[in-house]
DNA sequence: CATAATTATTCAATTATCGTAATATATAGA
DNA sequence: TCTATATATTACGATAATTGAATAATTATG
């Protein structure tokens, strides 16, 4: 229960929320096209994408210079379908 | 999507998660009922669902001189099945 | 090696959240 | 009205979250 609400509050801020969405969406997003998608500071994503992985929401690999981060939690995609569909 | 993140943020809680698992198990709880389940002092029971009430979560009615809560939320329903089913 | 592009980290300031104690409010019954 | 029970509100200190600017780190390429 507690890890549920610690994956709950991971994906409960506006920014976050909508990362993980577009990540759904468009499996293996970069931090820059967020970036520009949100138009918010790179570094503002980089540190809700940090969040993210902290609490094993996402994971990142990188290709080259780029990042490409996925969503890898099993619970986290239950709930966002559930909100969605 | 702001409105999702919120009413994410409002059982993202360990505590208030816990007290809307019970409400879905068990409609209509009273405060007092929580508070002995849980024990946690009465005003943070009365304060966090103070908060889920105000995202639109719960709504509580009074009989008497207690006070039923019930989840009234079809998002927040499927976002908790979801998670246990 | 120098540079450009991409991403991560650090820092400081602001704001939000949490838990608890104390107090207030509401209702029922003697 | 007085009292007891149940719930709500307030106040406050401690801790955590958020943001953007500046800077660092990583990688590919000339």
């Amino acid at each position: 229960m507690e890890r549920q609400a610690e994956l709950l509050k991971a994906i409960s801020h506006p920014v976050r929320l909508c990362i993980v969405n577009g990540l759904l969406s468009e499996q293996g997003c970069n931090v820059s096209k967020i970036h520009g998608c949100l138009n918010i500071p790179q570094s503002t994503v980089s540190q809700h994408l940090a969040k993210l992985k902290s609490a094993g929401v996402v994971e990142g690999r990188r290709d080259g210079v780029e990042v490409l981060y996925y969503v890898v939690n099993e619970d986290v995609i239950k709930v966002i379908n559930s909100l969605n569909g």
